[in-house]
DNA sequence: TGTTAGCAGTCGATGGAAAAGAGTGCTAAC
DNA sequence: GTTAGCACTCTTTTCCATCGACTGCTAACA
């Protein structure tokens, strides 16, 4: 059987009418609403057919359609060619107070939490494939060192390290050289055993506190990997679908919001995937119901896209949602978002 | 009427069986559970009695009765006094890995959820009061300026700062001169006007950028204030309670949690309470029903207690559950967290 | 005078039957 | 190929009777 033009409109009326209300969709209601001058029970035959190949589903006998993941599927997918031609919704609320990159996600999931009406998170930033673009020790105190690390994306580090070796103002300043020379431009993976053997060997008499500092660097480099800040937004959202807001499931899902571990590894897993994908536009990714990171939400889909600040300096954000998301929306939202972070932090931020 | 033992010990019996199990108690259940060789008759006189005293009440006619505001509050007094000879409990697994305080604060919250079985919360300290303990200037690139904040109780801050007066080396190392020499064991409500017009004489053809330095001192010091990060665990421990479980009020109390605004604003409330009480053990506070920051938790009771790792360097910690929260338990566990972390960072931390 | 037993009355909770409602599938006619 | 109509299914809602948990009151008792 083919899925021809008129089984198409049915599919696309049925999914739509299922995400505005929730509730399965009957022949009359899509008789009526179709655009297509046919009696409900034409359509029935239609959805019978829609049923057998998989497209749509009966809760039970008496009640209306609602949409398989294959049907999402085939909806989302139909979506995501469609859009091309977006016109701008969001506005420039947006970018109130920009003046903290972490405020400025904060703005941006809240905004997306509310524009699509279901849950939103957004990871910060993660500079694994990120460079080192100056760094500097100081005495703070007599038995204390201080590190700073300044990244790409001027994103600041830093780590307080015990230290009882006496340092004179000079051989602060010199090893602040060496260490500058030797590691600004670098990314994470370059600092090898070997460039650390190297520079324990021009470090001379303070090749210990060297030491201490060059493992602090990497502990610093390596924190920004698990330590992935996570703002979300809108978990009470999802109360709006009753698929989802009995206790169990609310529980669940909100707990993973509150405390933020389970979207790390799911922020951690998103991004792997993206990798691998080709690299287009923003990497959007849709995972509907059990698929991929989000096996443990079974009645959840999960929209996700990926921003890239500065070279190597990326993060993921996404939208969470009952199956029958209003993907449309979401992925326009999302689109949207995307365009105006580019816009902000360009390419034009390489100073 | 006189509130005397016998009224006492029943009304105390009705508290701690509606603690345990969210029902109104009826007279039966107390003439068995409450020691006292009374009939459920008698124990009904005593109770109409309680009732018109305004300790307990009744949802309705055919129902048992359930503690009233004030009845909590005696409850509460009550614990309050007897409390002193406490055995610890808590163990410590608290500190895992104490290398940092953020994820300090994150274990003790979700273990004061885990062991509560209510929403938890506990806010970063707060540095308002805390003085100046080192800071400095660097030059990461040409057209930026990296200030360095060390604060009380080694709280690193930083600012990156577009600068495009050049420098030479020499003249920034005076310049962190001078600045340490002025500023350093200052708190935030010193650095005066006056201060800084004295500063930038003495900074001379860099008047400019001392000042915009300054300011951005200024700003570090005050971000403290109203940045002050909020960490939660436990919010879903509401569903626990029917009594809150419904969706409404559920939704209010999560979206609390999850956007920390209102939280925020509640701890700055408790914490300029405690400043005015009397600066007792820990200033364990309790407010049940709508009383002070919390009169949008209509049918909720929180207690929190401020905690000071070192001079200055406040926070407060708390938890909200149902107005029939097991008082005792928490305050119990909250002063055995108390403990744990004056041990930990006690005086002794002054370095 | 304080305590108790017993009884009538109130009110929410529970459960099950009946009715209502929403949809489908099928058949026969157009 | 399309449609009207009807029988059937299954969920949801409504209603009502019953049950159970209490209380308040009265009368009896120590």
């Amino acid at each position: 059987m083919e899925l021809d033009n008129r089984k198409i409109i049915i599919l696309k009326t049925i999914i739509k009418n299922y995400l505005a209300t929730g509730e399965p969709v009957g022949s009359r209601t899509i008789s009526k609403e179709s655009g297509l001058s046919l009696s409900s029970a034409t359509i029935r035959n239609e959805m019978s057919d829609l049923e057998e190949m998989g497209y749509i589903l009966q809760p039970h006998t008496s009640a209306g359609r609602i949409p398989s993941d294959k049907g999402y599927r085939f909806y989302v997918d139909s979506i995501l060619k469609e859009s091309d031609n977006r016109v701008e919704e969001v506005t420039d609320i947006m970018f109130k107070r920009v003046d903290r990159l972490e405020s400025l996600l904060k703005q941006m999931v809240r905004l997306l939490a509310v524009d699509t009406n279901y849950a939103a998170l957004v990871s910060g930033p993660v500079l694994s494939e990120n460079k080192i673009r100056y760094l500097q020790i100081s005495r703070p105190s007599e038995s204390k060192l201080l590190l700073i690390l300044v990244c790409e994306g001027n994103i600041v580090k830093n780590m307080i390290l015990d230290c009882q070796e006496p340092f004179t103002e000079q051989e602060i300043l010199q090893l602040n050289l060496l260490l500058n020379n030797s590691l600004a431009g670098l990314s994470f993976k370059a600092i090898t055993p070997q460039l650390i053997a190297e520079l324990l060997v021009q470090a001379g008499s303070h090749r210990n506190t060297v030491s201490v500092v060059l493992n602090a660097v990497v502990e610093l480099m390596e924190t920004g990997e698990d330590s992935r800040d996570i703002y979300t937004s809108g978990a009470t959202n999802i109360f709006k679908y009753p698929e989802l807001s009995d206790v169990d499931k609310a529980s669940k899902l909100i707990s993973a919001f509150e405390e933020k571990d389970v979207l790390k590894q799911l922020v951690e897993e998103v991004s792997r995937n993206e990798e691998q994908s080709d690299p287009g536009e923003h990497g959007v990714q849709v995972y509907i119901g059990g698929e991929g990171p989000i096996q443990n939400m079974q009645d959840c889909s999960l929209v996700t896209a990926n921003y890239e600040l500065a070279e190597g300096l990326r993060g993921v954000i996404g939208v969470i949602g009952p199956k029958r998301m209003d993907y449309e929306k979401v992925l326009h939202s999302m689109q949207t978002m995307m365009d105006q972070l580019d816009r902000m932090f360009g390419r034009k931020n390489e100073e």
